[in-house]
DNA sequence: CACAATTGAATTATGTGCAATAATTCAACC
DNA sequence: GGTTGAATTATTGCACATAATTCAATTGTG
């Protein structure tokens, strides 16, 4: 029953509970259970509430503009634009200036939505338990991580 | 070209900037990004690592233990398994005292793979450009985080 | 022992992520 | 004006994640 070698070397850098990567990981995947029930209620995923944040910001980005604030490429994000147009929250519009971008727009119903979202972050911060100066803090952290992770190897 | 009504409410708890969701959203596929070229050497994907890893502390692990120390489910485990069977990392075999359950073994060829991955964990954090210190308490933190989430809801 | 409830894994359907490729368009040059 | 090269998006294929369902095996209860 047991392997015929036992763990050959128990090397601490290759344990799971020291790895950076799977706190990340599991947190992610955490996180987006959390908003789950939040975001039915929209009829939103969790990737196409972050488009609508960005769009909210930023009304009439095009698709590239979208990837760059969102770290996703349009391979991700067409699909998605899609069904997020065909549920009525925008519209995909081709530049006239430059044909070979594509702009989103919002419905109105789509702009209307930011209020119905407004809750969302409140009742996310008291679901996690911290107070707003942690999270701030680990905001700072992680985006500083991603920065580096981003940066071209040396 | 502008929309309709500029930005209704630039509301600050709905910004991009200010979501630690998307900080560990986007740093976690950046982690991603960030081992995708170690592991494609040894020809593994990402979650693949993370069962290996579990299986080098664990080998002979159930697929319900598996879940529980990796936080996903028997639709992701499954599939995900036969094709490390399928590559000759491991072999599932139905427990013999209760057949409900499945067990995971690492073959020769797996547990030979722990030496040829044990570089992966320094070449990232080399990447990440942190200090150890400073990746033991984000670490840290970040598992009190997912704790927190994945607490009842009150 | 009978039988309902529970458990564990597999299956199915939907929605991402991402790499690779194709198709289209724009810009610059001849 | 026509052509070439770069940029941008669309398409395709594969691998997760997750919820919901199904099915077999086990456990608990009387």
């Amino acid at each position: 029953m047991p392997s015929k070698t036992a763990t050959p070397a128990p090397n601490p850098a290759q344990m799971l509970d020291n790895q950076l990567c799977f706190s990340l990981y599991s947190a992610s995947l955490a996180m987006t259970k959390l908003y789950k029930p939040l975001l039915e209620k929209l009829e939103l995923t969790y990737p196409q509430y972050l488009v609508m944040l960005v769009l909210w910001e930023a009304d009439g980005a095009s698709v590239s503009a979208l990837g760059e604030r969102l770290c996703l490429d349009s391979g991700t994000l067409t699909p998605l634009l899609k069904r997020l147009e065909a549920a009525g929250w925008l519209a995909r519009q081709r530049s006239l200036e430059d044909e070979r971008r594509v702009h989103v727009w919002l419905s109105s119903q789509g702009r209307q939505l930011q209020e119905r979202a407004a809750h969302i972050p409140g009742c996310v911060l008291a679901q996690s338990g911290l107070q707003l100066d942690e999270l701030k803090v680990l905001n700072q952290q992680l985006k500083h991580l991603r920065g580096a992770m981003q940066a071209p190897a040396i």
